[in-house]
DNA sequence: AAGGTTACCTGCCCGC
DNA sequence: TGCGGGCAGGTAACCT
């Protein structure tokens, strides 16, 4: 389900529901794992402990308390919503954290390709999800010139690149498509072939497609809701994803999808190049 | 070392 | 109506 604006807005969605200032009673988990085990000593190190700020990492929610951090990757299918019963679980809930309150917060997660684990405080950069990870693509770090130095030596193609979480997080399928068409790249280019004044723009591109998206509160299609179970409107704003055999909205000719390392892959055959 | 492929899952949609 | 195949917003782990 989520690239960064997507993560973005369920982090919102999640501070106002909690309000920061609930004490934790329990956390349940429903299996012992996702896609991978779901570390068995979590519920005893969140017993009673305080969400005192979610933050996200790259496509991480990260639930921050006194004594460390509950880390949330949210797969493909992952959401969290508000309940009043903890009872009432459905198929495919797995999580539960119960608040001070009486109220619930649900983690579901149909495919299970999410992530659940636990990590002290300042270990971030240590974590097995974490250490490799590169810049935030809406931080100064993240840079033309940066970009350009990782695709030296790289002869990749610019859309896996992109997508490659070592060289910047938060970009997936949706969005990596998008930025390409807004910067008339082609997702074939090889990286190493890319110019800086191309990548001035792609950058650019990065940048403003995802702070668009986080806006309009994330792309809303098949399942995805915000926290508050709003739906994302990015959706209707795409120019490419999903667009095969429509007509480009700047030059008319047909949206092409080819695949490339098994994922479809939107673009303009005659604006990309 | 980089790049490509597979694997992890369920649900949905399509064509037969 | 039922079944098989293909596809879906991600990414670690494996092979070459």
């Amino acid at each position: 389900m989520p690239e960064l604006p997507e993560v973005e807005t369920v982090k919102e969605g999640l501070k106002k529901i909690i309000g920061l200032d609930n004490s934790i009673s329990k956390l349940l988990l429903k299996r012992d794992n996702l896609r991978f085990p779901i570390p068995p000593e979590i519920p005893k190190k969140f017993k009673n402990q305080k969400i005192v700020s979610i933050e996200r990492r790259a496509k991480y929610l990260l639930f921050y308390t006194p004594v460390g951090i509950l880390i949330s990757h949210l797969g493909m299918t992952g959401t969290w919503r508000e309940q009043k019963s903890s009872t009432d679980v459905q198929l495919h809930d797995h999580v539960i954290l119960q608040l001070g309150d009486h109220r619930n917060l649900i983690y579901r997660d149909p495919r299970r390709f999410g992530i659940l684990d636990w990590c002290e405080l300042d270990a971030l950069d240590q974590n097995k999800y974490f250490h490799h990870l590169g810049p935030e693509p809406l931080k100064k770090e993240f840079s033309a010139k940066y970009l350009l130095d990782k695709c030296k030596r790289r002869s990749a193609f610019i859309k896996n690149v992109i997508m490659d979480q070592k060289v910047v997080v938060g970009v997936g399928n949706i969005y990596a498509a998008e930025c390409l068409f807004l910067s008339k790249i082609s997702p074939l280019r090889p990286a190493n072939e890319i110019s800086l004044d191309e990548f001035k723009l792609l950058v650019k591109n990065i940048r403003k497609v995802l702070k668009d998206a986080i806006k309009a509160g994330g792309s809303s299609i098949s399942d995805f809701k915000q926290a508050e179970g709003d739906m994302g409107y990015f959706q209707h704003k795409f120019k490419v994803y999903a667009k095969e055999g429509k007509e480009c909205s700047v030059c008319k000719t047909k949206i092409e999808n080819i695949v490339l390392s098994g994922r479809s892959s939107f673009y303009c055959p005659k604006c990309q190049s």
